[in-house]
DNA sequence: TAATTAGTTCAAAAAATCTTGAACAAACTG
DNA sequence: CAGTTTGTTCAAGATTTTTTGAACTAATTA
């Protein structure tokens, strides 16, 4: 019947009606952008943040295990959604979410599009060759223009950073 | 009778080697769009057939199940990524794969895009509504700012269609 | 130094997603 | 009409992805 001692309180406070309904926004968003729902949940949740959170801050928040948190958190930062801040006094790592939608977008494409590009692009030049290779007319075609294809995907991201930027 | 026999020899047909190594690009381009696995093995099949491919001829080369194949027909033709062709003398249906990767993409867009922004849309209407009628200031920031993102996003639609476009 | 705390890792469990195949319906054929 | 053929559906199985949690390292403190 009694409540538990308030530090704990803190730690352990249940997440608002608000809250819950931002991150069940961000947990689509995010499947949207095919990334674990964990993810959405702990950006979703730095997004309202008053304050830096610690590691244990967001698992405790949220409800879900330490190592989802820790990897979580990892890939956020990666694409510089969230960043790392010094709580002075406090040996934890904090952390705050960019909200700067420029900054988060053109870290998720760096880091997640651009790389599959990449990958693209090199499948891409090894059919190209076997097609050089079996003087095939007709599969030479196909992949010339499944190249056309991808140097126009390529072309975008800069478009989609400069737009993203603006405003 | 002479027709249909002819077919399904075609049909059974081993994939050449070239075949094998695009079906594969198209299995990972469909990975990073987040689709089945078989919509990219059946679309890259198509990209490459010379002629129109039935529904058996789809799951007989690919050595995926009937089901898969219809699932993923289906799928290709409600963004338009696949048409069906009338092949005179045969009750069968026919698919051609579309080559125009504005029709493509903006299939794509129309179908899978859109409706989820559409959502995302009414969630963020539901959350400043919320926010309002709790006359909370901090919550009500937080969600413009994320409707900022959201028209962003809806805007960065068209460009990308008329980007493809060209060319 | 040992004890405590913060954070990572990864094998196994849980959950989500995709595929299969057999039952079904619809459309054709003789 | 009865028998085929064509394509769809969906429950069960297979596969892939995500999450958990306990064992671990590293860093801090007393």
């Amino acid at each position: 019947m009694e409540v538990s001692n308030n530090d704990l309180a803190y730690e352990k406070e249940q997440l608002s009606v608000f809250e819950r309904e931002l991150i069940t926004f961000f947990i689509e968003m995010a499947q949207l952008l095919n990334l674990p729902r964990s993810v959405g949940q702990i950006y979703g949740l730095l997004y309202f943040a008053k304050e830096p959170l610690s590691l244990e801050g967001v698992f405790q928040r949220l409800g879900i295990s330490k190592g989802s948190a820790s990897q979580g958190i990892r890939f956020l930062l990666s694409i510089t959604a969230v960043r790392k801040v010094y709580v002075p006094g406090d040996r934890r790592d904090y952390y705050l979410a960019e909200l700067k939608l420029r900054k988060l977008a053109s870290g998720f494409l760096r880091e997640r599009v651009e790389p599959q590009l990449g990958i693209g692009a090199e499948q891409l030049e090894g059919l190209a060759q076997l097609a050089d290779e079996e003087g095939n007319i007709f599969e030479k075609e196909k992949v010339e223009r499944l190249q056309q294809w991808h140097r126009k995907a390529t072309l975008l991201l800069p478009v989609i950073r400069r737009l993203l930027a603006s405003g």
